[in-house]
DNA sequence: CAACGCTATTGGCGATGTGCCAATAGCGTG
DNA sequence: CACGCTATTGGCACATCGCCAATAGCGTTG
């Protein structure tokens, strides 16, 4: 008797292997050069089946986004009580780089998915991550009483911070020690000081 | 006698057509949902055509892009002579909002285009154009002796400068007001206090 | 352990998009 | 007015996508 022509397995077996597959080719290449055919070729199966879990190429690459902004999430740390400003600073932004560092790849993807081009779910997505990450600052750093105005102004940092870690891990144009510098000390003036005169502006 | 089934332009003319139908579509549009039959159906000529000025689709885009990027880039205004670093912070930081304001669509479409997923040429233009705005910081500021460190912090400020954009514009969390007292003291704080202990970290 | 049933998986159809190119037809020129 | 250049058309060949009816692993049951 031949072997059986295909494994078959369980759902949420399945449905986690392509994933993994997809992640990592969305991860490399570009969106319109990643073909359903190739995800399905990858994963030693049928392209029908990679449509039969995940509908349409959109969705599966929305579940890619979505899983790479949760991994990143979860990564935030516990705070630790009774420190400074200048030490809380410090920390998150030693967190931060250290999780950067860690997971660049999928980092930067995770980043970069945002511009794919004026998708609304796609942007509405990363915007949740990157608020996640804002609140998590207001808590670490136990700001008064935030303000919506407080947090655009760290949305806006993180723009900063993003690029920052852009030219350690890639363009290598800082060092750690130097992002360290720029992320922390932006942070800190911007909390302090700038945030509150943009308040009365 | 019927008239003719077709107008037929000078070579550069049509080109133009249909670069700004495709301008308008990508910027309206995310890349693959803008289909080269539904540029040519608004430019009222054939596929063919498209395939004939621009070859491939992706190199249509990427000329969309070019055109944004190029806009945006003769917007630097001339620059003052005599300004302290002050005004001329005061100063850079109001043009460069203007120029968001007045090409908001364009604005956001080029700087969305970045994250397209991985495009070597892509990534090549946006940095392209994100290194002359920071030169053209620099010459305004008279910065002497500028380092790659205060390049690189500069272009991680430009990260921070394009989210404060987006909470002006379009989120609306910022008032223009305050965008620009964000923009400016984060700029000063940045050359003059930041950029220095990032260069002896 | 053979028959059965559930559903994971296949394989293929139809529609759409892309790249290309030979044939056609505007339109300026001699 | 005839001719030639080339802008433009129209269609072929192929890839991809979305879908779905048929098939076949594999656990369950009598």
């Amino acid at each position: 008797m031949a072997s059986p022509r295909y494994r078959r397995l369980g759902r949420d077996e399945r449905r986690e292997q392509i994933l993994a597959v997809a992640r990592r080719m969305f991860t490399e290449l570009p969106y319109t050069e990643v073909s359903t055919t190739a995800i399905a070729r990858e994963a030693g199966v049928q392209r029908g089946l990679v449509h039969y879990y995940f509908g349409a190429k959109r969705e599966l690459f929305l579940q890619v986004v979505r899983h790479l902004t949760a991994t990143l999430a979860t990564q935030l740390p516990p705070l630790p009580e009774g420190l400074s400003l200048e030490e809380m600073v410090d920390l998150c932004v030693a967190h931060f780089l250290d999780a950067a560092d860690a997971n660049a790849t999928t980092w930067f993807a995770a980043v970069d998915a945002e511009g794919f081009g004026q998708d609304p779910e796609l942007t509405r997505i990363v915007h949740r991550t990157r608020d996640l990450t804002v609140e998590h600052l207001l808590k670490a750093l136990r700001v008064p009483g935030p303000t919506d105005t407080l947090r655009a102004v760290l949305r806006a940092y993180s723009g900063l911070a993003e690029v920052a870690t852009r030219e350690w891990l890639q363009h290598k144009a800082l060092s750690r020690a130097q992002a360290h510098t720029l992320l922390a000390r932006s942070l800190l003036t911007l909390v302090r000081d700038i945030a509150p005169a943009v308040e009365r502006s």
